[in-house]
DNA sequence: TTGTGTTTTATTGCCTCC
DNA sequence: GGAGGCAATAAAACACAA
């Protein structure tokens, strides 16, 4: 390290100084007297290492101001701080000499440099996890819509369902046969799926007991590829906005991880519908 | 030219590490 | 306790619109 760690700043020592009533500036701090008899006589600042030498300069510059540093030398720091952020001595040594800087300006440099590049960091750091938030925003709103159309779609079927109920009854003046125990079952689950979607809870840790486990680990957003056994799209279910253009998969059969007998219990009931 | 906002250089005080 | 890092800050230098 430099044998003294401040500058003493003619032109800037206002700052350093605190002052009494009778305008006798008194300085902040022992190494700031020490640091003042060591570097008044200093300048901060050269153009190239022969101006270390150049003692004419002293007089005829002072006070000193704050210069920038050339193009070159910044140049030359940038570069040496993409190879390494942290300086060693030795290095900084070397550059003082090669810039005709002084040692604690380099150090200066570099401390400066690394908050310039904490700063950017943090707005990268934002930046990404601001567009990772849209995301899965826009990836909420999606289920929630594909929510809503199964819905519709589910009330739908039901109508359907008991007009044929009343149609059959009124032909044969008999009740349908009831339903099949596992075409109830099926019917069953389907509606406690949809209660679990429109009420939020698919990542809630709340488990209905007699409701299929659904798979909620919380660490990501429905990795299907993680869930071996995802259940895939129901062919020949189309919500009525469905295009094709998503494949027929839907955000919904794409988040839940179904027991095989439930798997079961869903095609009975695509069975039945459609027959 | 001047007022104002931004960037760069430098200082200070505190903290950690050896 | 010295060396060096960091956060906060000051102030000069710079950019730029009015």
């Amino acid at each position: 390290m430099e044998s003294g760690r401040l500058f003493f700043n003619p032109s800037t020592c206002h700052s350093n100084m605190l002052f009494l009533g009778n305008s006798e500036p008194i300085f902040r701090g022992a190494r700031t007297m020490h640091s003042m008899e060591e570097n008044s006589k200093k300048r901060l600042f050269f153009s190239s290492p022969d101006d270390l030498y150049d003692e004419e300069y002293y007089d005829e510059q002072l006070p000193e101001k704050k210069r920038r540093l050339t193009s070159e030398q910044v140049y030359l720091l940038e570069k040496s701080f993409e190879a390494e952020n942290k300086l060693e001595p030795e290095r900084k040594s070397q550059l003082a000499k090669k810039l005709g800087l002084q040692p604690r300006q380099v150090a200066v440099w570099f401390q400066n440099r690394r908050a310039r590049w904490k700063t950017k960091q943090l707005e990268r750091d934002y930046d990404v996890l601001k567009s990772s938030l849209d995301s899965l925003q826009s990836n909420y709103d999606s289920i929630l819509k594909e929510n809503a159309n199964l819905k519709s779609e589910v009330a739908s079927l039901t109508e359907k369902l008991q007009a044929k109920d009343v149609a059959t009854e009124a032909i044969t003046g008999q009740k349908d046969e009831p339903l099949p125990a596992e075409v109830v079952s099926a019917l069953q689950f389907s509606v406690k799926v949809e209660d679990r979607l429109s009420t939020g809870s698919v990542g809630s840790a709340v488990v209905d007991e007699d409701a299929p486990q659904l798979v909620d680990r919380g660490d990501s957003y429905f990795p299907c590829d993680e869930y071996p056994r995802c259940v895939g799209p129901i062919n020949g279910v189309h919500s009525e906005e469905d295009d094709g253009s998503d494949d027929g998969r839907s955000y919904f059969s794409n988040v839940f991880t179904a027991t095989e007998q439930e798997q079961q219990q869903e095609e009975t009931l695509e069975w039945w519908v459609w027959s």
